[in-house]
Order: structure tokens, then C-alpha cells, then sequence
DNA sequence: TCCTTTCCGTAACAAGCGTTACCGTAGCAT
DNA sequence: ATGCTACGGTAACGCTTGTTACGGAAAGGA
């Protein structure tokens, strides 16, 4: 058995080069022969770990799904009541910290993306349904009496305001500066701030 | 002076096949072949018609803008007071009607690839800040009182909770069906509403 | 009627893409 | 040390893309 490869360093070394990839040049740009060149290879290795290029699409698709929970993680675990949780991942999420800016730009290349690839659209579901689901619980935590309709208006209401900032800051960033995306998030918290008299 | 052509027609039967080929395939799908071939012509005629792929791009960034703003502007029309008519155009924006659920796909595909194209971003902007002008006269209208800054917050905070949904629907219907739109955004512009008590 | 000039279909081009076949080579087992 | 085998670099393939050159045809003026 002569000449085994590490397989871990090299789907970590092919991760990075797509990650700068896609954040240099978006989802377009995203070509094996960029991957490869970024990552200081030929082609022949990109497809020797990656089998296609739709797995390395997915595989994309599931690194920027890590990196946003991870940072929830952080987020929440932070934090010492519920509200201070929704406030901080909420927070992180309009206001991406340590320049990972890039990130929106890439969420909303994958999404378009999904729009015409159904194994993208699954993820894309997947990840909302986390997001959906780590909210809805910090919000009915801060509002135990709450109906589960008014739960669930007052989630999605929520993930779609701070999507829309952030969508609405990749394209336009002089429009919708961080000050204001967390003006508005606070405003949007409003009813859920403890001690509410 | 021999042989001249119907430049308007040509141009309204480009603007149809571009816009079908957008709304079946998305962004990436628009090929100049697409194209010619939803048309019904051959790459020549849209090659002279449209110098370059980009102009055609261009063109059809202009017809999702005017298709939107045309009907905000039939919206806004049709309505009695200021409160109605932000009730209208956001309503109408979220609950796209006659089966225009499409351009909200297009949109996303739009903003994608503005991300990597500066004249496609400066596009979006344009749009984007007609769109915010409106909203905010409207606001403005309903809260003659109000200081700039609560204005410019409360109108990009509805401007990204409508375009959020709008996004997050595209990509998950079933998450997002137009009844809790519409509830989200009735609750948005509660504080809008007349009468307040 | 015929000529001229503009229009547009045809077809080819170069470039870039994902993918594949091939083969030199590096490294473990003997 | 040597041979065997999997790894991965090289280079080509087929396809699609935007773009361009060219020629036939259509229509208004003589």
C-alpha cells in the first residue's frame, strides 16, 4: 500500500483556496483552475479530492454554513441571559466582525445559486431551518406565554429583517452602514427586552 | 435610404424573450443563443441590436427596474391615504401578484451578480434608493413629526424586512408563504398605522 | 425594372469551462 | 535496495460562451 496521501491537510488546503476564492470573486469565479492555482496545485488534485465540481460547490456551500454557526455558537455561549443571546447573535450576524465581511457576499451568491440547483436549495433550507430554529427558542425563552404563532411571525420576522441588512449592505454598504443595521435591530427587539415596563 | 428597420419593435421583442429566458433559467441562463432563440431570430439580430453581451445585461436590469416601479407606481395610485399606500406598494412587493413571483428570483440573480459587476451595483443602487425615497416620502407622510433619523431608520428597516422576505421566500417557499409575509409586515408598519389610540 | 445600401442569418473563431486519459513518480512493503 | 501501487501533474478533449467576418436578401429610389 505505497504512497497514502493525507486526505485531512488536503481537504483543508483545498477549503482555504476556495473560501479566498469565492470571497475574491464570488461564486462565478469559483472555477477548479482558480481553486487550484489558489491553492498552489493543479487541477488533477482538485479532482482527485473532489470528484466533481458540484461536490465542491456543496462542500463550499457547507463550509460557509460551519463558519455561521460557529459563530452563533460563540455568540450565544457568550451571553448570559436569552435576550443578551438573540441580541448578540442577532448582532453578529448584521455586524460580522474581524472583517468577515465577506461572508454576506457570499451567502447571497449561494442563494442565487440555489435558485437553479436543488441540491444547493437544500442546504440553503437546511441552514435557514437551523437559524430559524436557534432563534425561535431564544424567543420563546425570552416570551414563555407566547402563542406559537406569534413565535413563529416574530422569528421569521427577525431572520428576515437582519437577511435583508445584509443583503441590502453587500450591494450597498454607504446605504446601510453597521451603525444602522443595529439601530434597527435594537428597534426590532424592542418587544422582547426584558422588564418591559 | 434603403431597408430600415423597426427599431422599437425589435427592442420590445428582445426586452420579452430576455425577460422569459431570465424568469426560466435566471441570470445564468441568459445566453445571447437563449435569447435568440426565445425570439425567435438568430444571434445576428440581437448582436446588432445590443453591441455587447453587457449592454443586453444592462437592458434587462433596466426592465426588472421598470416593471417594479411601475407597479409601486399603480400601487401608490390606487390608494386614499399615505398609510395605504405604504401598505400597497410594501404589500404588493412581498405578495407579488398575477404570478409575478419570478422577479423576485431575478432580483436575487441581479444582486448576485452586482456583487462583481460595478455597473450592475450602480444599477441596483439607483433602484434601491428610488425605492427607499418612496417608502420614506410615504412614512414621512404618515409622520409629518418625525426627525430624520427616525424616518431614515424606520424606512430602511421596512425596506430590509421586505426584501429579506422577499429573498427568503424565493429560495423557500414553504417557509415563507404570503400570509406570513403579509402578517410580518402588518406588524412592521403597526406603529404607522393611523389612529394609534 | 434595376441598383444600391442597409440589414441580418450563417458560420467560424478564440477563449474558458468541466472532465478525462495517461503516465511519470514518490513512497511504503518486502 | 527494489519493486509495486496509488497519487497527482500534464495535456488533451468536447462543449459552450461571446464575438466577428462574410455574404445573401430585402426594400426604397432612380
Amino acid at each position: 500500500m505505497p504512497r497514502q496521501r493525507d486526505v485531512v491537510a488536503q481537504r483543508e488546503l483545498l477549503s482555504n483556496a476556495t473560501w479566498q476564492v469565492l470571497a475574491e470573486d464570488g461564486l462565478p469565479g469559483l472555477t477548479l483552475r482558480a481553486v487550484a492555482e489558489r491553492a498552489g496545485c493543479t487541477t488533477g488534485l482538485v479532482m482527485h479530492a473532489f470528484p466533481t465540481k458540484k461536490a465542491l460547490l456543496l462542500h463550499a456551500r457547507d463550509l460557509l454554513y460551519e463558519r455561521t454557526a460557529v459563530r452563533a455558537d460563540a455568540a450565544e455561549a457568550a451571553s448570559v441571559d436569552a435576550f443578551g443571546a438573540l441580541d448578540a447573535v442577532l448582532g453578529q450576524a448584521v455586524d460580522l466582525p474581524h472583517g468577515h465581511h465577506e461572508e454576506s457576499r457570499v451567502w447571497v451568491g449561494f442563494l442565487a445559486a440555489a435558485l437553479a440547483d436543488d441540491a444547493l436549495a437544500e442546504r440553503h433550507r437546511a441552514a435557514n431551518h437551523s437559524f430559524l430554529a436557534r432563534i425561535r427558542r431564544l424567543v420563546a425563552t425570552c416570551r414563555p406565554k407566547w402563542t406559537d404563532e406569534r413565535l413563529e411571525l416574530t422569528t421569521k420576522s427577525l431572520v428576515a429583517l437582519v437577511e435583508g441588512l445584509n443583503v441590502l449592505a453587500a450591494a450597498d454598504p454607504a446605504a446601510y452602514p453597521a451603525r444602522l443595521q443595529l439601530d434597527a435591530l435594537a428597534k426590532a427587539l424592542t418587544e422582547l427586552r426584558p422588564e418591559p415596563a
